[in-house]
DNA sequence: CCTGCGATCGTCT
DNA sequence: GACGATCGCAGGA
């Protein structure tokens, strides 16, 4: 079942925190993959020094930031990596919701072949933003997508004809004042909530905890994984 | 396990 | 011309 547009509508941080859980589904060629989203950021638009669009910056890259809740906005970083975004809100309000990490449910086989490294973990094949596009073959060429009504890119709310490939046993983890627990009544899980990776520019929006990711799981980047490990 | 470093180029000033 | 919403590997513990 797809999400309606009513879902993307949300403020970054809600989204972000909704998407969690939610399956992200990317196919081509008759080729389907589908994976679990576990890790998110939410960039708050104008108002964010680490969102593009901060102060409403509109250039040829953040112009899909400004589109309606629904599409993508996916962003080529360090001359090498693509990063998904989820754009929310309405037409005109650049946020987005940055896609961390997934866990990978079905055709994990293709996910893999895109994947060229070394390590013969599979948490290594999708556990951070770039890491899952290559994964899922994702680039710029996906930006601007409908996520409503498209084909190649979307997201789906329910498990239910998706295969499970891995059996995975979470373990619990260590908390101290650098995060917040989040317990939702109509969720499975508990949502940790921290700080966001990678933006030490932002200033004072360092300190929000705009990052969340599902407590205890596998799949989150290896930053949320070192700090899982931190002792109290 | 953890740390440090280099890769590599589009984007914006 | 500088830098980035990152990653993979080498090397040490």
């Amino acid at each position: 079942m797809r999400l309606d547009k009513n879902f993307y509508r949300q403020d970054a941080v809600s989204l972000a925190k909704d998407l969690l859980g939610k399956l992200l589904v990317r196919e081509y060629n008759g080729i389907r993959m589908v994976a679990k989203i576990v890790e998110t950021e939410a960039y708050m638009g104008p108002i964010d020094k680490a969102s593009h669009a901060y102060n409403n910056r509109k250039t040829n890259r953040t112009v899909t930031m400004f589109k309606d809740g629904g599409y993508s906005y996916v962003y080529f970083i360090y001359g090498m990596y693509n990063c998904l975004n989820v754009v929310c809100s309405d037409e005109g309000t650049p946020e987005a919701v940055l896609i961390r990490a997934v866990e990978p449910l079905e055709g994990i086989e293709h996910m893999k072949e895109h994947r060229t490294i070394k390590s013969k973990r599979v948490e290594d094949i999708t556990n951070g933003p770039g890491k899952l596009c290559k994964a899922m073959n994702i680039d710029r060429g996906l930006n601007g997508c409908d996520l409503i009504a498209g084909k190649e890119l979307y997201i789906v709310a329910e498990t239910e004809n998706v295969v499970t490939v891995n059996t995975v046993e979470y373990k619990e983890q260590y908390l101290n004042e650098e995060f917040s627990l989040i317990k939702a009544t109509n969720k499975n899980f508990e949502i940790i909530a921290t700080r966001r990776i990678g933006i030490d520019y932002a200033e004072e929006f360092k300190e929000q905890f705009w990052r969340f990711y599902i407590r205890g799981n596998k799949f989150v980047s290896k930053d949320a994984e070192k700090i899982k490990k931190r002792p109290v």
